[in-house]
RNA sequence: GGCUGAGUGGCAGAGUGGUUAUGCAGCGGACUGCAACUCCGUUAACAUCGGUUCGAUUCCGUUCUCAGCCUCCA
């Protein structure tokens, strides 16, 4: 039984879907204006970990992941990099694919673009009309918070009390400063598409209520994404979702809501308008997938990762030398034992520092079950699609170099053996005398 | 100001009402031509002040500090 921590209740809870034959899982994704970050790549991580313990457990799981690829960013982006939306929007979403491929990230079951769904989204906003729960005002349309009772329920906002405008000009025409966009109009310049309102394009918070409905239907189990999507973009979401269905309660949209903590750089939270961003290219050279997958889920997914070089080599180390071990093993199918000290690790709230310390412990115990235990932890810490097989070539002159060294070892000529050792560590290939035999890796 | 979360050894990080994980780094040793790998040993911590208790790092409260959200944000 996996328990999880549920936003919406602020308590671990034991997790019982509500069709056991089809756990649904939608998880708030990228928009793709830019390059991810290792801070945004933290929270494809954990929603990845998420899925990959729900698949290991549950017969069917439809995990949806939406793509936001219409949005102000984009099209400021767009214009300074003089090239079209679409063009823009594909250009970062082939290079988010490629790097959340290479930390092992698995693809979504299904993943939604929002200007798929432009049509879908104006039939909403007209349900949300005709039921009061939104106006049009000066071309736009806005959501009345006011008549959602239970706005604010996820972050438990009492919304009179909050500094509404404190650091942004209120727009006069909104009947309450809190009131947020549902779709809002289009220069001729700007995409833009025909609405019963003109030609326009839709807010931000819309798209997951719409897309998460049609995909999925509601209410579907859990809902997540990152700390700071909580307020306002899934209370929105809420607001607008409950408002469609006439129904007050948070849990008619989705029961559980699952929310990941940030990756922090000396102290402060990576984002873009910090400008203290670390890229998955940057890292590339240095660290393999899996290495920086296992630095991701070295920290709780709940707690903040203070991310740094020293704890790349750390994971780095870890990585390596539990590999060193798994190497031993023939392992034909990676499978998520729930049984195994791993499995249960994960199971009590995705537990991952835990798990990474029980396989720690198990590698050096002979431990009987230690084949389910790697598995496991195989299947959940090591899914990168780095290709780390070794060019044939490469490899026969890497073994005829230490053919070589040890014809000289032998002849006691120790300082042609030195040589050749430097020649090899040069060519990043680390060795090792075990037993009268030389082992060798690429690092 | 409102809401949320966090403070554990040099670093990362679980966990526990009493026996003080684990890994990395450090130190000592075995092995080795030397390295490396591996193994053995070892140093060191639970923010503050109170309270409850026979006993608290763990429970309750105070204080302090830090981070996030209240604008786009993972």
């Amino acid at each position: 039984m996996l328990k999880i921590y549920n936003t919406l209740t602020k308590k671990k809870e034991s997790f019982v879907p509500i069709d056991e034959n089809n756990v649904r899982y939608y998880s708030c994704g990228p928009t793709v204006y830019n390059n991810i970050h290792i801070g945004n790549a933290r929270a494809f991580v954990c929603a990845d970990l998420l899925a990959k313990v729900l698949r290991g457990i549950y017969k069917k799981v439809t995990f949806v992941s939406n793509i936001t690829d219409i949005d102000d960013k984009i099209i400021e982006a767009s214009a300074e990099e003089k090239i079209s939306i679409k063009e823009l929007s594909k250009r970062y979403f082939e290079q988010y694919k490629r790097d959340t491929k290479f930390l092992g990230i698995d693809d979504p079951d299904n993943q939604p673009f929002a200007t798929d769904f432009i049509k879908e989204m104006i039939d909403f906003i007209n349900v949300l009309i005709d039921k009061d729960a939104a106006y049009v005002a000066n071309g736009n349309v806005l959501f009345r918070v006011k008549s959602f009772k239970n706005y604010g329920v996820l972050s438990d906002r009492i919304i009179q009390e909050q500094d509404s405008g404190s650091r942004v000009d209120v727009e006069t025409y909104k009947e309450d400063p809190n009131d947020f966009t549902l779709w809002k109009p289009s220069t001729n310049d700007e995409p833009g598409w025909d609405s019963p309102w003109g030609l326009g394009r839709p807010g931000w918070h819309l798209e997951c209520s719409v897309m998460s409905e049609i995909v999925l239907g509601v209410p579907f189990d859990i809902h997540g994404g990152g700390n700071d999507l909580k307020f306002p973009h899934h209370d929105n979401e809420i607001a607008q979702t409950c408002a469609y269905h006439s129904n007050e309660s948070a849990e008619s949209f989705a029961k559980y809501w699952f929310h990941n903590g940030f990756l922090n750089l000396d102290n402060e939270k990576m984002s873009k308008s910090l400008g203290n961003v670390v890229y998955i290219d940057d890292l590339k050279k240095n660290f393999k997938g899996n290495e920086i997958r296992l630095a991701l889920l070295s920290s709780h997914y709940r707690q903040p990762i203070p991310w740094s070089l020293e704890l790349l080599e750390q994971s780095k180390n870890i990585y390596q030398k539990l590999n060193r071990e798994f190497k031993k093993y023939n392992l034909k199918e990676l499978k998520f034992y729930k049984d195994s000290k791993v499995g249960k690790a994960l199971l009590d709230d995705l537990n991952t520092p835990l798990a990474i310390r029980e396989m720690q412990r198990l590698v050096s115990s002979n431990d009987s079950y230690l084949e389910e235990n790697i598995s496991t932890f195989k299947y959940i810490f090591e899914g990168s699609d780095q290709d780390l097989s070794i060019d044939k070539k490469l490899s026969n002159e890497i073994e005829k170099l230490i053919e070589e060294r040890n014809n000289a070892r032998n002849n006691n000529d120790y300082e042609k053996a030195d040589k050749i050792r430097d020649k090899l560590s040069k060519m990043n290939v680390k060795i090792n005398d075990v037993n009268g035999k030389t082992e060798w890796e690429i690092l």
